[in-house]
DNA sequence: GTGACCATGTGAACGGGCGCACTAGCGTCT
DNA sequence: AGACGCTAGTGCGCCCGTTCACATGGTCAC
């Protein structure tokens, strides 16, 4: 493995994911080769940036010419570690797990929803979307041996530290967490949060500062 | 209104909410004086973040014995332009719309969903949670007469920029977008993004490169 | 009233990421 | 074959945000 890639930073990490939604447009449109400037406005982040990002990766372009698509796309693929599936559970059968079940977005992306949790026993045992819901007691020891590497958390917020100490010592890696609370994880855990009223609220902030235009 | 306090840092205000969280709960618990390290373990984040944020606010806080909670939680929520509703229109009636509309957490803080809009006929006219849906042909209109100031955006990533287009257009200000695609808004229109299979691919590639442990 | 204590508020050093602008090098056209 | 044009790759300065450490100023006990 190429040794000098190692340690890609942070905000470089998380752009990877949208260059490869624009690459993958790209092959869609059957276009073969890609400047960093036209992979910028699709990305919607400058063209110097683009190639500081793709630099990390390996010198994968070729000068004067631009990137080929299907190999930047399969390198970063790769890299992403996209290559297999991540099989994933989510916790917390009410409104948002099963939505989130429900939503083919994770499958088709390579994160096949593999089983559900929930606290409420009158949903253990049945299936949503397909997936069997377990009980949340039983997550240590369910997660370990389906292989979960990635857990989903959609609980209220009292439940989601509990829930994620559980996670962690069934054995999985990354945590994604919807409950509307800090939650805490051990080093070498990765973890990462959506909240939807935090990101209403930053809006409102925005929002209620607008200068009043005439 | 103070002016030194004029633009608060982008990072800083993704915060406030989170701070404004641990407020609401130490409120609960009746507690009534805290200090900044008690507050930055309540947000997980450090103690000298937590007074230099709050100091954009103002000095609030009393030194020697710390923040009152309710004095503080109102001072934040005035400056968040919590201390009234925002309307809310949700775009997109597909299964994340629905979902999202069936949240309870956006009205129960302040953003009533007082619409929806969606591109099939089938289901315009119908109630989605209690919303009625329209069509998305009919945005400019409806979100003019109803006073929208935040968008949410849940269509496929094709619809997305014609969406944020028709939103900007009947004077939305704010635009929150689930759709997997990177869409651009005039200045002044501010833009957040919320993307699932994006975190998902975020931490798959920290699932990959983590050190192998024994 | 006075002194010891304590937590805020902030100046300043530090670090990371961003973007400009230049260089390196490949392809193409004459 | 040589020169030109185009685009990747990158060194460097800048700026924003974070963090440390200190001074400021209020509270409480005696």
């Amino acid at each position: 493995m190429s040794d000098r890639a190692r340690h890609i930073p942070e905000a470089t990490v998380a752009r990877l994911p949208v260059y490869l939604r624009s690459l993958a447009e790209l092959v869609d449109d059957k276009i073969t080769t890609v400047s960093s400037e036209r992979l910028a406005e699709m990305a919607g982040v400058n063209a110097a940036k683009v190639r500081k990002d793709l630099s990390y990766l390996g010198s994968y372009g070729t000068r004067g010419v631009g990137y080929d698509v299907e190999y930047l796309l399969f390198q970063m693929s790769r890299e992403l570690g996209l290559t297999h599936d991540w099989p994933v559970a989510i916790v917390g059968a009410g409104n948002l797990g099963s939505a989130l079940a429900n939503y083919g977005g994770f499958t088709q992306r390579g994160f096949p929803v593999v089983a559900m949790f929930g606290a409420d026993r009158a949903k253990v045992g049945h299936r949503v979307h397909g997936v069997l819901v377990h009980h949340t007691d039983d997550i240590v020891e369910r997660a370990a041996e389906l292989g979960i590497g990635i857990g989903v958390i959609a609980t209220p917020a009292s439940a989601a530290q509990d829930v994620a100490d559980k996670l962690v010592a069934a054995g999985v890696g990354s945590v994604l967490n919807f409950a509307p609370t800090v939650i805490t994880v051990p080093d070498g855990v990765s973890l990462r949060k959506v909240d939807l009223a935090l990101e209403l609220q930053i809006l409102s902030f925005y929002q209620e500062h607008r200068e009043p235009t005439a």
